[in-house]
RNA sequence: GGCCCGGUAGCUCAGCUGGUUAGAGCGCCGCCCUGUCACGGCGGAGGUCGUGGGUUCGAACCCCAUCCGGGUCGCCA
């Protein structure tokens, strides 16, 4: 008998009495004594028990090592004791014959395997193959599968059309790092791998394509962060023609939350149409543009308040507090709070409480004794409320309180509804704002977008009181994507280029094929890329990214399995023309 | 590049105010165990305490430098 008769996670009471063969890893073996044990044989599928009644096989098994594959040839009979938490817990095989099939050198593992995940994550990629043996590592990529396949066949029921674009293309001027690949053929030129498709979707608008995804590679060489892959990750790029915000919103709101609530650690996602929220309504109130609706507490604005009580910090400047009623925290637990926000936000919250009698208490509450009733009456405040502050230009008080939010909200269940997925739209973006490092008139997000008001809008309005057609998805506070109705208009597009001080001529030489094509009749287009691997995170449930990649590289972009990035031979070099300098220390 | 946290047995971690022989659980090896299922019992092996320097009678512990890992800010239109 060759092959399999069947997988190890198949077997059942009803097939009692059947001659098998299975095949899979050796996971363990119980040893009760010289002629009975247990072992463990594991596949893709699950673990069915051997119960090896034999000196002999026993004898045999003591020469293998666990992780060994082995193919085991018996009888299925029914356990005397069985195990309600396997599937194939009613069953056992009684081997006549176990042959090796591919044996493990070690009787040592870097890990084990089924406590991978506590492991040394270097290990853990290092030897990513046994970590994937483990079922916890390996059903999250099962799930990405799964979500992916989905998607894609959602898409397709949606009438838009897979189409894969180059993965050698051109440098962008714009947005971040490319990696570059040198050019044998052409000495100093080189490729640029796409940080998305995004050129080439719009040029297959212009082409005459109505509705077009991909699950796109993108690549981008920036730093990573635990939910952000360095180098490469996925995005459901898509792009529809003669089209607007509203048919992009129907298609996504149609898509995404089916695939969510199927396959999610939540059933619950937000149904259509998604809550929508203006930019700059979202960054006063939630103090982020990335809001996680599930958490109830907003920001308020208390500069007029709070600004001179004396409290240095919050001389001149923005003051913003957030309201947590009924606060039920320790010390230790408040301070462990600002020290959370200093580490993520790198600035400092305040805090002070209106106690049970109704007293200002801790913090900050020294300043403010004075003005208690102005205080208490601004805010709202009811005995119990704990409130916390922060301080700085506009941007920075926001942003912080944005994550003061988000800490808050994680302390209480009464503040956060934590077992659904929250979608919303942040739409209205600015056009244009002032750089903060240029100090002059730059675009807010991507040249591409169409400015509300066309080009009226650009030739009237002030600049920076012009909103543009984009949009962001956001689902429990994590951004899946930007999106936007596409500039189709070579006339708005010279003209918005021309607010920033550029003109034709920088349009023409960033973006030439663009350009050149909307001047041959372009429809109205718009579209959006979730990304695939963040979308993965919040089903999966999982805070690092590297969980839902198969094969993940490290914090630096290194690939520690296979060794990337990695030195060349000198001939490889001369092929392409690149000579190494390196830099003395 | 800045900041924060960490690096002690194969793995996860403890190790007090610096104190003489650095511990635990899991794993590994050996023996025992006829229904285990995180099997159990007994015994054993296994350590440049990331690295280099310094302080000290004495350093896993304190100081300096450095390497590595994670998080975060910058960055990611």
């Amino acid at each position: 008998m060759q092959g399999r008769t069947h997988n190890c996670g198949e077997l059942r009471l009803s097939d009692v009495g059947q001659k098998v063969r299975l095949v899979g890893w050796y996971e363990n073996l119980r040893k009760v004594s010289k002629n009975l044990g247990f072992l463990i044989l594991r596949d893709f599928y699950g673990t069915t028990q051997i119960v090896v009644e034999t000196e002999e096989i026993m004898e045999q098994l003591s020469d293998y090592n666990y992780e060994s594959t082995i193919a085991v040839e018996g009888e299925v009979r029914e356990r005397s004791s069985k195990n309600a938490k396997l599937p194939t817990g009613e069953i056992e095989v009684v081997p006549e014959k176990v042959e090796l099939l591919g044996r493990c050198r070690y009787n040592e593992l870097p890990f084990q395997i089924n406590h991978s995940k506590e492991a040394d994550e270097n290990a853990r990629l290092k030897y990513r193959y046994l970590d994937l043996r483990n079922p916890a590592v390996k059903d999250r990529i099962v799930l990405r599968s799964k979500v992916v396949a989905d998607l894609r066949s959602s898409m397709i029921a949606h009438d838009f059309m897979e189409i894969t674009t180059p993965i050698l293309t051109c440098s962008s001027p714009e947005g971040a790092r490319d990696y570059l690949v040198p050019s044998r053929n052409h000495p100093g030129k080189f490729y640029a791998l796409p940080q998305a498709p995004q050129q080439f979707k719009q040029l297959l608008m212009a082409s005459g394509f109505d509705r077009y995804f991909q699950i796109a590679p993108c690549f981008r060489d920036e730093d990573a962060r635990a939910d952000r892959s360095p180098g490469e990750f996925y995005q459901l790029d898509m792009e529809m023609a003669f089209a607007d915000q509203e048919d992009v919103f129907a298609v996504l709101e149609d898509v995404l939350p089916p695939v969510f609530s199927k396959y999610g650690i939540y059933k619950e996602a937000s149904k259509p149409p998604f809550r929508r929220i203006a930019y700059l309504d979202a960054m006063e109130r939630y103090g982020t543009d990335k809001p996680d609706l599930r958490i109830n507490l907003t920001v308020q604005d208390a500069t007029e308040t709070l600004a001179d009580c004396g409290f240095g910090p919050f001389e001149g400047n923005k003051v913003k507090a957030i309201v947590a009623p009924a606060f039920s925290g320790t010390r230790k637990v408040i301070d462990r709070l600002c020290a959370d926000v200093e580490v993520q936000s790198g600035q400092k919250a305040y805090w002070f409480r209106l106690d049970d009698k109704g007293e200002l208490v801790g913090g900050t509450s020294k300043f403010l004794q004075e003005r208690k009733e102005t205080v208490v009456a601004a805010l709202g405040l009811k005995p119990g409320d704990f409130v916390g502050l922060t301080a700085g230009d506009l941007k920075t008080a926001q942003k912080t309180a944005g994550v003061l939010r988000t800490k808050l909200g994680g302390l209480s269940d009464a503040y956060m509804k934590k077992d659904c997925y929250e979608f919303c739209w942040i739409v209205d973006f600015p056009m244009y704002e002032i750089g903060e490092e240029s100090g002059e008139l730059e675009f807010c997000h991507n040249p591409f977008s169409m400015p509300q008001g066309g080009l009226k809008a650009l030739e009237e309005q002030d600049p920076l009181e012009i909103l543009a057609w984009q949009y962001d998805l956001v689902c429990n506070g994590v951004e899946l994507s930007s999106g936007a109705v596409r500039n189709h208009d070579p006339e708005i597009m010279v003209k918005a280029f021309q607010i920033v001080g550029l003109g034709e001529e920088d349009v023409k030489a960033k973006f030439p094929a663009m350009y050149n094509a909307f001047c041959y009749g372009a429809p109205p287009h718009a579209g959006i890329a979730p990304g695939v691997d963040r979308m993965v995170m919040l089903i999966a449930g999982e805070e690092s990214i590297r969980e839902i990649i198969p094969f993940p590289m490290n914090k630096n972009a290194q690939d520690v399995m296979m060794g990337a990035p990695a030195e060349v031979e000198p001939r490889q070099l001369e092929d392409v023309h690149i000579q190494i300098v390196r830099e003395e220390k």
